[in-house]
RNA sequence: GUGAGUGUAGCUCAGUCGGUAGAGCUCCUGACUGUGGAUCAGGCGGCCGUGGGUUCGAGCCCCACCACUCACCCCA
């Protein structure tokens, strides 16, 4: 064993496996900006009360999995989740008067203090969106049949579309007592965890997988049947926008959010392949938080999406073994090096991928790396070459060689690149 | 925080009844001193997770700890 390793929860992404988070980040960023959305990237680290007051003071991610440090007065944590900060940004920045800067996205690590294990780590990525100032359904739906569109792009399927409202401030607390009065004469029946649910957040029961809990949930009230006028419209907006996209979806009753600040739209992606933590995804509305944060009183909507997660369903790397370089040049001996170099720093300058090789080797050597590496091609320099002040050039493929001037170096150069 | 499983070479793994370690792959080198792939040969690479115990002797048996994996809670 090495004498340091990576952090419980945390990993190295290597050459090898970074090819394919690049290629996500990349096609992610060309189908956000085709939306609209501009990126935002924000500190890693943030006031502690920040996630306090959005997320909420009695969810998980707050009570037990914040990465956080006490320094004198201060206390700060590593961020556990994206809007926030978002948020707080928007807000500090006056961002509601930019315009342009009300559909924002970021990419970047997460952190949670949680045991690992499938799918899951103490240091995580999502890309995230958030559009801030409309509460219209449209927006959620546009949201969403976005992110379905980014998934089909990147070959993900055999997902399913989870959809619920949980309401807001004027329904919830309503609906909040009704499914106590309904809990309150079976708690004897439920778990402790149900227990504790019934008193920090009701609305948690649903989580539970405990077999008798959910046989006696079965019949509880859903917050679907106690929304008030205005979100049962909005639920309904956006289901109707979804269908007229084509887009499928299940409503789920029983989603609910590890997020205090969510409410109407919410929603989650789900897959069989994840192992136990089936959710890619999850997202929302959260009317109230910017103005939670200390701005005005303006809407938002968005979603979070597991990069590590993501990757577990992407299709099988189809071992693009893309060559690490155009052209590998291989000096032959210690006076032959400057002449290489020389060569290296033109084709480089003309956009060339050059790999220059170090070192004693004699040429089998070169040729048998080149070989292994996938260079196609080799530039040659022995005393031959520098005598008649050129190159060698072989064309690993067809295995024909030809004498290179020096002159023509710039010639090479566009000749790779054509076929490049 | 709880439970289960697993720790031997960079990777995947053998290792018999307890006798101080092996294979394949990878990498490097060589096979008429300037020509790759196939083949062959060789080389690099191990505190057998760590520390104790039993034993003449421990990769193997016992104990503790650590790490990893999966699961619970919960989530991306």
């Amino acid at each position: 064993m090495p004498r340091y390793q990576a952090l419980r929860g945390t990993r190295d992404i290597l050459p090898g496996e970074v090819e394919k988070w690049q290629r996500v980040e990349r096609i992610a960023r060309a189908l956000l900006d085709r939306y609209g959305f501009r990126e935002i990237r924000t500190p890693i680290i943030e006031p502690t009360e920040l996630f306090v007051r959005s997320v909420g003071g009695s969810t998980d991610i707050v009570r037990k999995e914040m990465f956080t440090l006490v320094l004198s007065e201060d206390s700060v944590s590593l961020r556990p989740e994206g809007t926030a900060p978002v948020v707080r940004a928007f807000v500090q920045a006056g961002l509601d008067r930019v315009a342009g800067a009300d559909r924002l996205y970021y990419i970047g690590p997460m952190f949670r203090y949680e045991r690992p294990q499938k799918g899951r780590q103490r240091q995580f990525h999502q890309i995230g969106v958030e559009v801030i100032g409309s509460d219209d359904p449209l927006v959620d739906a546009e949201t969403i049949e976005m992110l379905l569109y980014l998934l089909e792009e990147l070959g993900v399927s055999e997902t399913s579309l989870a959809l619920n409202s949980v309401g807001d401030a004027v329904c919830r607390p309503g609906y909040r007592e009704a499914l106590r009065a309904y809990l309150a004469p079976r708690l004897a029946l439920l778990c402790a965890d149900c227990n504790r649910r019934y008193e920090e957040n009701p609305l948690r029961v649903f989580d539970c997988k405990v077999e008798t809990c959910r046989g006696e949930l079965a019949a509880a009230p859903a917050m679907l049947d106690h929304l008030c006028e205005d979100c049962r419209r909005h639920f309904d907006s956006v289901r109707s926008y979804l269908d007229r996209f084509g887009i499928e979806y299940m409503i789920d009753p029983r989603l609910v959010r590890g997020l205090d600040y969510y409410v109407r739209t919410a929603f989650e992606l789900l897959s069989e392949q994840l192992g136990a933590q089936n959710s890619l995804m999850g997202g929302g509305r959260y009317d109230g938080l910017v103005k939670e944060m200390g701005g005005k009183d303006l809407p938002g909507f968005g979603w979070a999406l597991g990069l590590e997660r993501l990757m577990m369903l992407l299709p099988a790397d189809r071992a693009e073994a893309t060559a690490s370089a155009d052209i590998l040049i291989a000096p032959l001996d210690a006076p032959a090096r400057t002449a290489a170099a020389l060569a290296a720093r033109t084709l480089r300058r003309a956009g060339v991928r050059v790999l220059l090789e170090a070192g004693e080797r004699s040429l089998t050597s070169h040729l048998r790396r080149a070989d292994r590496l996938g260079v196609p091609l080799v530039l040659i320099i022995g005393e031959q070459e520098v005598a008649a002040g050129g190159y060698t050039l072989r064309d690993m493929r067809s295995g024909e060689q030809r004498p290179v001037p020096v002159s023509e170096l710039t010639r090479l150069a566009e000749e790779i690149l054509r076929e490049a």
